[in-house]
DNA sequence: CGATTTGCGTAAAGAACGCGTAAAAACGGC
DNA sequence: GCCGTTTTTACGCGTTCTTTACGCAAATCG
């Protein structure tokens, strides 16, 4: 199972410091050595933020963060380097905090716990999300129908949270098999099919003709609000 | 008219330069000196971001933070004290980030961008064309003729897509195959008659005599906006 | 100036596709 | 080894796409 935070730095001391902190709080994660390893451990669903430092061996990781938030990855920028122009050269290119070492691994827990509340509610606040006639409750992995409190499995639950945190929106398979599944599975449809269905069967009042969790077909799926 | 951003700070030296780095970066500001003065101005419609200064006359900045979450305000505190415990405290009342004077007013002013870009981004970047009487959303799959929803299949949709994205413009018969059938088809004109038919159908007042999608003969079609 | 060609619109039939559905097989935690 | 979950496979059905054919008008040509 992969962690929710990913910790990238060259040297193992720094990583150990951060992941101390970061477990205190309560978080779990990766670690990554350079930018390779940063790129494939980010790609895999369940990562939402990167702390990122930029003196890689490999290449340069301001070049990285482009790719992090085409991911949808929150990123901290972590690294000894403070020149201004860098700070922010790294904020417009899309990175989300910047702090300079040496840090505190206090307000470090602090920013990442901003950044992550953030991430995981876009109507600031709690992480319950409504739609319909679905309550949803992301830390505690519950989904009431009705006020009424339904079973889901880890893969249902995980496809219905991606489906109501972008409620209206239209999402392809790709991106649902991507987040769900890694990307891996991208061709996958069949699984999608399967825990829809099982969504349906769990959520709609008939399974059978579908008001709530709809199809667009050839291109993926969309849950009403 | 109120401004983007409110800064408050009971020194006004403090206030002009921070209002330089902001107005530099083509935003407008307000001014605050003190802690009521603030919720006065925040709580105008139009205020996205608050630049709070901790150390006020009348209350704790601190205190404000919850008063404009609520508000659903961004929050930047910006202030001297420095000890960690202050930080932890203020983000975890709910700032979305805390920067320490002396700082620089171009890093600032990045972390003000990276903090309206989030703002601005959760009711998500719609992109939608427009020609005439009909309306196209590419990220939502949707159309609309006189603001009334038509239902187009794939091929439709790309098709009308890729002719919109060129309104005006004559786009020919073999580019449109390569870009909606792929390299394969550049020949099979057939495909794009029928295709177009489709479309007249559905979105022109009278398919026997278009105005809106025009053939060009032996070269190609024109979307007339 | 009439015959022929060319390109388009139109219609309709068959093939291919995508989805829902069911159920069996493989997997994984306890 | 058992039970719940996930993956894999298969089939029917409706929709969409492809393919083919024909009529018509304008352009081309003898």
């Amino acid at each position: 199972m992969s962690g929710q935070i990913l910790i990238v730095d060259d040297e193992a001391a720094i990583r150990r410091l951060v992941r101390g902190a970061v477990e205190r709080g309560g978080l779990t994660a990766d670690e990554a050595a350079n930018a390779a390893e940063a790129l494939t451990y980010a790609r895999r669903p369940g990562c939402e933020l990167v702390l990122l430092d930029l003196g890689l061996p490999d290449r340069d990781g301001i070049e990285l963060i482009p790719h992090l938030k085409a991911l949808d990855r929150t990123v901290i920028v972590l690294t000894a380097r403070d020149a201004i122009a860098e700070k922010v050269a790294a904020l417009d290119l899309g990175a989300d905090d910047y702090v300079v070492k040496p840090f505190d691994t206090d307000e470090l827990l602090a920013r990442v716990r901003v950044a992550l509340r953030r991430h995981n509610s876009s109507p600031a606040g709690h992480d319950r999300l409504r739609a319909g006639a679905v309550e949803i409750d992301l830390n505690e992995h519950k989904v009431w129908r009705d006020g009424e409190l339904v079973k889901l499995t880890r893969k249902e639950f995980a496809l219905l949270a991606e489906l109501t945190r972008h409620a209206g929106k239209l999402l392809t398979h790709a991106h649902l098999l991507r987040t769900i599944w890694g990307d891996g599975h991208v061709e996958d449809v069949a699984y999608l099919r399967v825990a829809i269905r099982a969504l349906r069967l769990k959520l709609e009042v008939d399974a059978a003709s579908p008001s709530y969790l709809m199809n667009e077909p050839g291109i993926g799926y969309r849950l009403i609000v």
